[in-house]
DNA sequence: GATGAATGAGAATTCATTCAT
DNA sequence: TATGAATGAATTCTCATTCAT
C-alpha cells in the first residue's frame, strides 16, 4: 500500500501542479482511505520527500562518470557522456527532482538538506575536473557550480517555461552546456 | 489601501513561504478586513502578480547595458556591469522575483508567459552580443540562454541553498558568472 | 450569534455529558455552521470557558451575606441564609459549576486558576467568621474550607449520585450542612 | 499481559488527564498491538473500570476501623485512625479513585453504581457512630454524609486546586476534618 | 493468545468568499 | 470605498474497531 500510495501521488503530480495536491486525493487514486495514508506518511510533504529520496539512488549513477579519468584526449567525449547521462537521470525522475527543487528553493529545509547532501560529491567532482584540466583558474568551486547549476535548471525545465522556446531543441541545449563545460575544460577562464 | 496590501503581502512572504500565505494574514496585517482584500484583488495570487509586475519595471534598466556597444576592447567592463546591475536588480526585488520564477516554474501560465516577455529582450540581446563578438557560433540562442539561467538562478539562489554553501561568497559566484561570460565572447566555444 | 452558541452549548450539556459534545453538534443546535463558531471560539473548552465565566458573576451576590454581622444571635439565620444563597445559585446554574469543578479537578490550569479566584474570597470570609466567632480556634482556614468542600460538593451532587440516595432529601442535607456550621461556629472545637 | 495493560493505562493517566487516552497510547505503551487490548478490554472505559475495580478492594480495610467500638475513651484515636487510613488509602490509589468519582460526577452509571455500593457500608457505619454518640441527633446519615464527602473529595484534591493552597498542608487538613468530626461524635449538632 | 494491516466514520479546522450596510 | 458578520465547502486528521493469519 505504502509503494501503491507513492506511486499514485507522483502520477497526480505529474498531471497537475503539486500545490494542491490532497490526502484525499492521492489516496482515493490508490483506492484506499485517507486513514491509511495516515499510516505511512505523516502528511503530502512526507510522501513527497519518500518519493524524492528514493529517485535519488538513481541519481549515484553519475558518480561513476566522474571517477573515470578526463584527459585532453577523451575530455569531449567525457563531457558529452556526463551530460547525457545526467539529462537522461532528469527525464527519469523529472518529476521528483523538479519537487526536490521547488521545494529546496521554497526554503524547505528538509529537501534543501537532502539536495545539498545529493549534489556535493556531484559538484565537488566537477570542481576536481576543472582543477585538473586548469590548474592557474583561481576559483574552479565557483566556476563548476555556476555551469552545474545551469545544467540541473534546463533539465528539469519544462520547455514551454524557456524564451523563445520555439527556436530552441532539448539537442541544442544539450550542446550548448557541453559546449560550456568544455570551453571551461580545454581553454580555461581568460586570464 | 491597494498599495498597502501589495507592501503587507510581500512582507510577509519576505518572513514565511507563500505557499500558505492567507488573504486574512495579508489583511490583518494591512489592517483593514478581507472584503477590503476583495475589492482591491481577486486573490492572492492577483496581487503577487501585481507585485512581480510592479517589481518587472525596474528589469528594464537592464536593457541599457545591453543597448550600448560590446567592443574587445570594453567588453570586460560591460560584462561586469551586466551583471552587476543585473544582480543588484535582483536583490531589490528578490521575493517577487523569487516568486515569479516559482509559479512560473510550477507552471503557472500567467507567470510563464509575464517571464517569457520580460526575459525575452534580454536573452535576445545577449545572444545578439555573443554573434557579434563570436560570428562563427553555431547557436549563440542556446549559449546564452544557458548562462542567462545559470546567472539567473545563482541570483534568486538563497545563500543557504548552495552546495559547500560555507566555501562560497556572492563575490566568487558573480567573478565566476563574469568569467564564463568572458569566455564565451572572447574565446569562444571550441569548435 | 455568540450568545446563541453559547446557550445552547449548555442546553446540550444539560442533556447529555459533555464529554463528548462536539463543535458539530452545538453549531448545528445554535442553527449555524462549524465555521461560524470558531470564529467566536477557539473550540469546545473555549466556549464553556465563556460560559462557566459568565455564571460566576451571580456567584457575587453570596458575598453580601458574608460582608454582613454574624453575631450569635443571629447566627443561625446567618447560617441558614448563607448556605440557602449558596445553594440557590447552584440550583440556577448547575451545569456551568459542575463543569467548572470537573475541569479544575481534571486538571486544566485555565479551570483551576478561575475557581480558586473565584472562591478564594468566600473561603476566606468564612474563615474569618471562624475566627471571629472561635477566636481559640488554630487553623480556622482548614475548617472553613473542609465544611465548604463539602458544602459544594453537595451542592453540585446529582441526587443519583448520593449513597442511599432515598433515604436522603435536599432538604435534610441542607440542614446538616446548616448544622455543621453552627457546630463549629457555636460550639467550637473539641480543645 | 491484561495486568500489563492495565498497568500502563494508569500509568499514561498519572501523566496527563484521562480524557484522551487513547486505546492506541495504551497499547504502545504495553508494547503490544491495539488488536492485542481488544483480546482483554472492550474499550478505554473498561480499562479503567477494570483498575477502579482492583483498586476498591483495598478500600475494604476501612472497614475494620468501623467495626471496632468507638467509646468516648477512645473517640479521638478511632476518629484519628479512621481518617488516616482512609487518607492512606486514597494516597495508595489516587488516579483510580479520582477516575472512579470522575466518571460519577458526569453521570457514568456503570461507575456510579460502584461508587454507590463501594461506599454504601462505610457511609451507613459512619452513620451508626454518629447515632451511638449522639441519640437524639435527628438525622445522623446527613450528617455523616456531609462529612464523609467533605473528607473523600479533600482526600483526592490536587493540592494546587485547593484555594490559598500556599496557607495549607495536608496535616492541617487532616486535623480539620479530624476535628469536626470529633464536634460531631462528641459535642453533637446544636439542639 | 497475539498481531499486522487496513479502514469507516466522524471530528476539528481552515479559508476563500459573499453580502448587506 | 470600506467592512462586519457569516458561511460553504473542503481538507486534514484521529481513533476505535475489524479481520485474516
Amino acid at each position: 500500500m505504502r509503494k501503491r500510495i507513492m506511486e499514485k501521488a507522483l502520477e497526480l503530480i505529474r498531471d497537475s501542479s503539486y500545490k494542491d495536491l490532497t490526502v484525499a486525493d492521492v489516496a482515493y487514486e490508490a483506492g484506499t482511505s485517507t486513514s491509511t495514508f495516515y499510516v505511512y506518511f505523516s502528511d503530502i510533504e512526507d510522501v513527497l520527500f519518500a518519493c524524492v529520496r528514493e529517485a535519488d539512488q538513481d541519481l549515484g549513477r553519475i558518480k561513476d562518470v566522474l571517477n573515470q579519468e578526463w584527459s585532453s584526449d577523451n575530455m569531449a567525449a567525457m563531457v558529452s557522456e556526463f551530460v547525457d547521462s545526467y539529462m537522461n537521470i532528469w527525464e527519469q525522475h523529472a518529476v521528483e527532482l523538479r519537487i526536490r527543487n521547488q521545494e529546496a528553493d521554497q526554503g524547505n529545509l528538509r529537501f534543501l538538506q537532502f539536495r545539498l547532501e545529493s549534489t556535493r560529491e556531484i559538484i565537488e567532482g566537477l570542481e576536481k575536473k576543472v582543477a585538473e584540466a586548469q590548474p592557474h583558474c583561481k576559483n574552479p568551486l565557483s566556476l563548476a557550480l555556476v555551469l552545474f547549476t545551469a545544467m540541473e535548471r534546463l533539465a528539469g525545465a519544462n520547455f514551454r517555461a524557456l524564451a523563445g522556446a520555439t527556436r530552441i531543441t532539448r539537442k541544442k541545449l544539450n550542446d550548448a552546456i557541453k559546449e560550456l563545460w568544455m570551453m571551461l575544460l580545454v581553454k580555461g577562464p581568460c586570464d
